[in-house]
DNA sequence: AGCGTCATTTGGATCGATCCAAATTTGCGA
DNA sequence: TCGCAAATTTGGATCGATCCAAATGACGCT
């Protein structure tokens, strides 16, 4: 760590500035009620003229105090996280905190590493979306017995603090909802069988179909990377037998958008002659042709709630864990048509 | 700023805890070659033993050093940001550094709150893509003197290390291209007149008409809000009056991709009857319909590159701020098709 | 004037690390 | 065995803030 030769201005320049002591400086950039206001006034003009600047983490460390808030994620690249972290940030930045940001790229190494970097900076806490494999006693081992830590999007083993999306029930309403305009043959489309928010709303698709008393095909559950382009790639695994499925609950909107290019490259219409229903409800859902419809999770307010609970855990170390399935909502657009009648034209 | 009532191990405990003194276990964890190997052995142990957390605030006060930089973006959610944030924390995690996080939603008020409680954790610098309005003074008296800040995106007076992709030249490589397919009434679509980044990019593309001797006909240059909804709904615009140009150089690639949606939508097919070419290859151009021609900047690596400047300014405050414009490449996809022929059929 | 009360201000110790000059130990050659 | 240089270890001061108990000042009242 290279030397910072800043200016150091201190408390101490601006009380020999303004003929005040240290510590009735520390008052008024601490906005005390205790200083006279002509004192304030005085402390105040002073600090603007030698252009003073707060030491945050000097604060911090004698009043065993903290302004921060980790935040890791895989990728910010991806919508969904991106969204998550806007949302955090802001709830952060309300308050007077900040982020200290840090991605892993799904690599549970670089985690460690992360995570290690970020416990060192004494955040107030770490919300985590731990990298696929992730083990809970490494994660507890490098931020420390006393850290509050909230796992986010995946599980992870051990006594955490935990918000994940409620994956069965999301899925559940978006083949409900296919099932109501007539569908009868479904596929679920994309994903990784590895994943555990995958197999979660493949569990709900399979329990709306039992509901309804459908058979379930399991050459329809189809398998691909989570995102577009290997999507895209899949669409034939669709349409390999007939009869071939009329509808397609997709792992995420990243595959939808996938499957709906796929679609319209083998000239079929997603949204007229073949249902199309994502999950995630991106910013590039509502664009598409067709806009798709999906399960909103709004990730923005999950980062806001996420952050408002681990700062609410940091006040009281004494709250218990607890587990949140977040609310899922389904968004009817137009990439879910009715089935085509039996002689395959649209309906 | 809450109490943080943690568990607090500091080297002294690890010290008494193996019969050393702290400044022996302190170079331990700094790693000095001074100390002798069964000493660091034994300090080592100790440290997992109690699980004791290194504070790298108190080692930086103590030092005067810093390993943390500040990002401000106006929005994650704008993938364009994201990427870079990504290319920026990457680059920093390298070398052991921090990305503290702030997002000022394009509100010059909120941003003069984020620079202020970024600038009082002491970060190493600054990378800044200022809030539309922000005044270069307003931005110095709250980052202080001394501080090194990149701006990154957007201009901003006074005399700042500056990264900006090179709009003129992009436009210019793309109204080349379309012009070397044949094409000569080429339209420039899209973007706000207001914003420097689609004046320049005006520029780049009277330019190449300029070196081409097409004569530059107003009423195509159209002006509507950055995004691919208000794209698609100005399309009519490029159509009012024969005749109508054959291709367009858009502001973006949202723009872009709204346009050909629009021109769908009227039943025109872009990248056979119609060329469209974008900017900024964003993650999606390569997937829309047909797959986009574009300008490449490489986002990430330009955060890459941002963190390392600023780093590298850090470390020698001497050095002059400097200019950077952002290289650019054309990227050729389908939406690039040469003119139709003069009775209006594809070519 | 003297005194108690309340408002305001203050210096010394401290948070957890590093710096530094000095102390101690070790190794080796004579 | 002793001496000296090199290797290793160490305690006290310090970074820039806060805490705290105690000092000072202002004011009203008898």
């Amino acid at each position: 760590m290279p030397k910072t030769p800043r200016q150091n201005l201190t408390l101490n320049d601006v009380a020999k500035g303004c003929g005040v002591s240290r510590a009735t400086v520390s008052l008024v950039v601490r906005g005390s009620p205790l200083v006279h206001a002509d004192t304030r006034a005085k402390v105040e003009a002073e600090i603007r003229r030698i252009g003073y600047i707060y030491n945050r983490a000097a604060a911090n460390l004698r009043a065993q105090s903290t302004s921060s808030v980790g935040l890791v994620v895989n990728d910010l690249s991806n919508p969904f996280f991106a969204e998550f972290a806007a949302g955090v940030d802001e709830a952060l930045a309300e308050v007077g905190y900040v982020t200290l940001l840090g991605s892993t790229g799904e690599s549970v190494e670089r985690q460690q590493a992360v995570l290690a970097s970020l416990a060192e900076h004494t955040p107030a806490g770490i919300i985590l979306s731990p990298a696929e494999g992730s083990k809970g006693a490494a994660v507890a081992r490098v931020v420390g017995e006393y850290l509050p830590v909230l796992v986010f999007n995946r599980e992870l083993d051990g006594d955490w603090d935990y918000f994940v999306m409620d994956n069965r029930h999301g899925a559940q309403l978006a083949t409900e909802h296919l099932i109501a305009l007539g569908h009868r043959r479904i596929a679920f489309y994309g994903g990784h069988r590895a994943s555990s928010s995958c197999r979660e709303r493949r569990e709900g698709y399979l329990q709306a179909l039992g509901d309804a008393d459908i058979a379930v095909e399991p050459r329809w559950s189809i398998e691909t990377a989570p995102t577009r382009l290997e999507a895209a790639r899949q669409v034939g695994a669709l349409f390999v037998r007939d009869p071939a499925p009329t509808a397609a609950v997709c792992y995420n909107d990243a595959v939808a958008l996938g499957l709906q290019l796929g679609l319209v490259a083998r000239g079929r219409h997603p949204g007229a002659d073949f249902a199309v229903v994502g999950f995630d409800d991106i910013p590039e859902a509502a664009l598409s042709m067709p806009p798709l419809t999906t399960i909103a999770t709004a990730p923005r307010l999950r980062g806001r709630q996420a952050a408002t609970r681990i700062l609410e855990r940091a006040r009281d170390r004494s709250i218990a864990t607890e587990h949140r399935a977040i609310p899922v909502q389904l968004i009817v657009r137009e990439s879910s048509c009715p089935p085509p009648d039996s002689n395959g034209t649209p309906a």
